[in-house]
DNA sequence: CCAGACGTTGTT
DNA sequence: GTCTGG
DNA sequence: CCAGACGTTGTT
DNA sequence: GTCTGG
């Protein structure tokens, strides 16, 4: 599952660490929701990699209405090449979605209490595999949406749920997002397998509820004391 | 042929 | 747009 | 993911 | 219960 992160970093960072024009104006969020704008690192054809916001919750070209994205917040990479929403943005629609963590929910006591997953360091930028899409409806208005591909949860993630989102190494960024288009899908589903091992991934039990206005806040993002 | 779906998660 | 089901 | 709505007619 | 909106 992927249903709600976090992107504890300015434009000005993400610039640096994806080597990527744009997205000058972002500011850092701690609960950025399916259906919000944000951040996606893409490959033009040429020329260097950008950053764009992008509406979360992928809008296939060919739909008649924008409602579809509602249901496309993720996509799985088991079936990712098959499924006629997601396999030409397979081929032609990579891109990187910034992070610095996700949220799994934990039930205690009837209510939903957050846990956030981040790397070693809380603050280290990392990126899920996306793919985007470029809708125009009737009227002619676009829209530009993503979706966050999910895979089998890992170790630390396991005990929260099954599912995860897949983290991309550095290193294989650049394979991820070029060539821009492609007709052998293989190589690419191999990308989204080496999430697990690779990528220690921490949960810390957030100090706020669920849609606690506080969880926008970066306070949140500080563990909670062990309970003895 | 046309009509209708096109997705994932979690819960029962 | 493309695939599946009827 | 969670929260909140879940509807139509007629009038402005 | 299920769908929509954020």
């Amino acid at each position: 599952m992927c249903g709600r992160f976090c992107l504890d970093s300015t434009g000005q960072t993400l610039q640096r660490i994806f080597k990527a024009e744009g997205g000058d104006g972002i500011v850092p969020r701690y609960n950025i929701a399916p259906g919000q704008q944000s951040p996606v690192v893409l490959q033009g054809r040429k020329g260097p990699r950008s950053i764009r916001m992008h509406k979360w919750g992928l809008v296939p070209h060919w739909a008649k209405d924008a409602k579809i994205g509602h249901r496309m917040i993720n996509a799985r990479a088991e079936t990712v090449a098959e499924k006629p929403s997601f396999r030409q943005p397979l081929k032609s629609g990579r891109c990187l979605v910034p992070a610095t963590g996700f949220y799994e929910w934990q039930a205690i006591d009837g209510a939903k209490q957050p846990w956030l997953f981040h790397l070693d360091r809380r603050e280290t930028v990392f990126a899920f595999a996306g793919l985007h899409e470029r809708w125009a409806s009737p009227e002619g208005e676009v829209l530009n949406t993503f979706t966050i591909i999910t895979t089998e949860a890992n170790e630390q993630v396991r005990p929260f749920h099954h599912r995860m989102p897949v983290i991309l190494p550095e290193m294989t960024w650049h394979a991820w997002l070029s060539p821009a288009a492609v007709t052998q899908v293989e190589p690419l589903i191999q990308l989204l397998q080496p999430w697990s091992g690779r990528t220690p991934i921490t949960g810390n039990r957030v100090s706020a509820r669920v849609n606690d206005p506080r969880l926008d806040q970066p306070e949140c993002m500080v563990p909670l004391q062990e309970e003895s």
